[in-house]
DNA sequence: TTAGTTGCAAAGAGTTTGCAAGTAC
DNA sequence: GTACTTGCAAACTCTTTGCAACTAA
């Protein structure tokens, strides 16, 4: 097991793969070329954390919020973006996917303080429960909820 | 691990028992008793899955669904029902928390079939987790999503 | 009598769709 | 020229709120 450092925002070689991804994308499915697509693709990969469809159009003036909810979905078929897990309740929050190593989440419902971590054997046994019910895995949401060690302290204090 | 039963009707007596929890929460807050409360929750606990809001008040010819809004929030706070996780993108979707074990879900993203399951070897990763990180765990959001094998079947036909 | 409860209608938030004008190829 | 893309407005779904009538205590 071992923590995740935060997603550095993709150096520019990074994000020209990113790029051509959709671009691969863009092309196998017969649509073409825009401007508006590749600029709210740069505003997307470049967001650091969780972000809302409405927070993205906000940053971009030169798209209107409806091409954002537009262009999301294949954003998210091209694997540079996810739907970020959690976010119970509020409009839906996406995350970058590409380039980005795989994270579960700790956090502190006292704080909302995030800690994001990797744990191979618990994937290991992820994969064996989808082999005991014939499942084929392609992801999950994994989040653990409690205090962190400042809060408790803070508490008893 | 092994599969968690389908949530079995409460027998009467057990529905008594959560009928109590919720009339030990009216009282305490100082709230009337209503038949048409007791129907909604009735159902609720009846109800042997995940279900929206909106499906719960269809049952419930005589519960408007504004009402069933007013009084699912109660019974999650008497400790009758959850939020569902997962139900992405669709409307929330509630299941049953009185006297019903611990689970978590394999979803399949097709069909949208859940597969609940127990493995106390994660759950014991999940504390190993915690402690590493100094989190007192209070709980936890697990779900594995991929594809079950009848519509892998289906999808190579 | 007082205060919680209910149904209905309307308001809100988030998201999707129809359409006409613009643009890539 | 054809077909995809965009912005705008409207529609749609899910959820919450305001209000008047009803009801438990």
């Amino acid at each position: 097991m071992r923590p995740v450092k935060n997603p550095s925002k993709l150096d520019d070689e990074a994000l020209a793969r990113a790029l051509e991804q959709l671009h691969a994308l863009v092309r196998h499915r017969g649509l073409k070329a825009s401007g508006v697509r590749e600029a709210i693709a740069r505003a997307a990969l470049s967001h650091g954390g969780h972000f809302t469809i409405d927070e993205l159009a906000t940053q971009l003036p030169g798209a209107h919020s409806t091409t954002v909810y537009r262009t999301i979905p294949l954003l998210v078929d091209a694997g540079l973006l996810q739907i970020a897990p959690g976010a119970e309740g509020e409009g839906r929050r996406y995350e970058r996917a590409f380039e980005r190593e795989h994270h579960d989440h700790l956090v502190c419902t006292n704080c909302h303080k995030v800690v994001e971590f990797c744990f191979e054997a618990i994937e290991m046994l992820q994969r064996d429960v989808a082999e005991r019910f014939n499942f084929s895995l392609t992801g999950h949401v994994h989040e653990l909820f409690g205090t962190c060690s400042e809060c408790r302290g803070r508490a008893s204090r």
